[in-house]
DNA sequence: CATGAATGAGAATTCATTCAT
DNA sequence: GATGAATGAATTCTCATTCAT
């Protein structure tokens, strides 16, 4: 790990637990071990350093949620846990994210970067549903796509903000959902 | 409108715009036309601002949602507009919440007026529904609740994050999809 | 002295003995003996201090110089003294019109601060001499301001750049020359 | 041209645009090409740096300042440009030269190389006069050194200052001045 | 009640200087 | 000789909070 990701995981890591203007540069280089200089050798000023980290997070939710998407559809439809349709790593980055979106309401480039980051999503998963199902139309996709990442948005919010349990009876819903969106998937 | 009330209202009003921290005891003094010294002998310190503002914002959403809940059950389920789910004073304060939301993760007091606030919600539809429909268990109903809460959060937070339309598609599954959670909702 | 005035003398003293970019906010907080938020109560940045102090001294000039000239035109020509031609008030702003002429070479505003103040002393001078010697023209009256002040200058960066002693025999040649520049002087 | 001659150059040419003490020893570095390392090879530190400059710019001026006193003696004293008394390698250092005035109020060793070079220029000037004209006294020569320089000093100073274009009608006074300083002229 | 001048700790950022390679 | 990463003190500026009027 280089100097520059170092910094990057420092301010991850201070920015998760206090948020982005509530950490000081001067944390970061703490929790670095570099000096605070160090830090502007590396990134202009601590907007970069939140670009820098926004990105990252980003570019690492798209991954998972890549093959997240793709797991709910071959996977059995019959779940138990809420933890099975949203994997732990995804929601751990939330409490991120949700610093990135009201960012976002405020910073014009945070904002594309938020929205690049969708639309390659988007992009990704129409490409592999239609591999797998040539026969469907992009639209149909997309309307999935929606669908998934609507309910795994709320579920994610949901734990976060009130730290609800997950209402028991609600797998058999979501089992019928799935089933709505991914009528081919095995009973 | 009162002293306090002007002060909370201005505060609103900043806060929407620049997050929490962003906003300055002046801005809002500014904003409200009061003078420093006066917003200190209604709030402790910013901190009581905050925790005042939160617990406004969240009862006006509580009433608004129980009012929402409400309507969905009992409105026709052919749906045409994602409006019509959730209602643009819900999303007007989306913003809000999610600076609520992150700051919840840190400050004790900020996620227990949360906690509170979704337990009241919870219970209030319970009641409501278990009139309407004796012969349903509680479980059930907050089965569905939880369905529902959580489409509402996933549109919510799709609609501010990544500002994409909703799919077209979209209706007729979520028609489907309140028609599971509230079968007796007329056709 | 109200508050602003005095932390532009303290600004002043300061800027004297260490110039304008070796002076600190901490340090004119200090020598007017007030905190540092409360300069920029008063000034909006450093830089605004700095515009502050020159237009300040600049008027100071002018009014002194406008005294000065006239005192020249209307004495008698025979001087013993260099002293006699530039009043010890003006020598002692000089250092600092040193720094504001520097600055004026990188900055705008202060460049146009120089240039107005030499164009009202311009005016104010030639409105003189022309109510005294109605028969002169503008021109002949500029130029003699022109010498004028070439000398005094002159003396001026003289006296701080080498701190040589005025040349004894000077005085001959210097009253020669103002009889040049004003004929009509008592010899 | 060596290294340190380099290092010379490279901050002789930011310090004329931004002032001895905006300019950065990095700028020297990034101007120079060098690394910086390399500049604390060859100068101890920035004061070093400062010192050397000034020793130098002081050194060429003197070196034109002698061709000009004797160009001045000897030309035909109708001139008709003020280019012609001031040459413009001469103004073109001359916002170098006010930094160093500047800085020679509050750093003795600046204050010394410019008083060095005072007497090192006059001596030469006496030395000149008094082989071209044996039967003048050291004193008068002096004076007349000092009257030019001051008349130097002033037009330098209002070209950089106030830009003001010299006035038309200066120059039959100048040509008059010169007549009394060097009376053995050409005319 | 109401004001806003005043404070000073803390934040972001710069830069002269050092030193291991 | 040459490099430039690394340091951290110093600087500018902000802002929550207090208090005399």
């Amino acid at each position: 790990m280089n100097r520059s990701e170092q910094i990057l995981a420092a301010a991850e890591q201070c920015m998760r637990l206090k948020g982005f203007h509530q950490t000081s540069v001067q944390n970061i280089a703490q929790q670095a071990d570099v000096s605070i200089g160090l830090i502007y050798k590396y990134y202009k000023n601590k907007e970069a350093i939140i670009e820098a980290l926004v990105t990252n997070v980003v570019q690492r939710m798209i991954t998972l949620l890549n093959a997240d998407f793709e797991r709910i559809a071959h996977m059995d439809v019959h779940y138990h846990q809420a933890e099975d349709i949203v994997p732990v790593e995804v929601e751990s980055s939330i409490i991120l994210l949700m610093e990135v979106s009201s960012e976002a309401t405020r910073n014009q480039r945070i904002q594309q970067i938020m929205k690049d980051a969708w639309q390659e999503l988007k992009n990704n998963f129409i490409t592999q549903e239609q591999q797998r199902h040539p026969e469907q139309d992009a639209n149909a996709i997309h309307t999935r796509l929606y669908v998934m990442s609507l309910i795994i948005d709320g579920i994610i919010i949901r734990r976060c903000m009130k730290q609800a349990d997950i209402s028991p009876d609600f797998m058999p819903f979501f089992n019928a959902m799935v089933n709505d969106v991914y009528p081919h998937a095995p009973a």
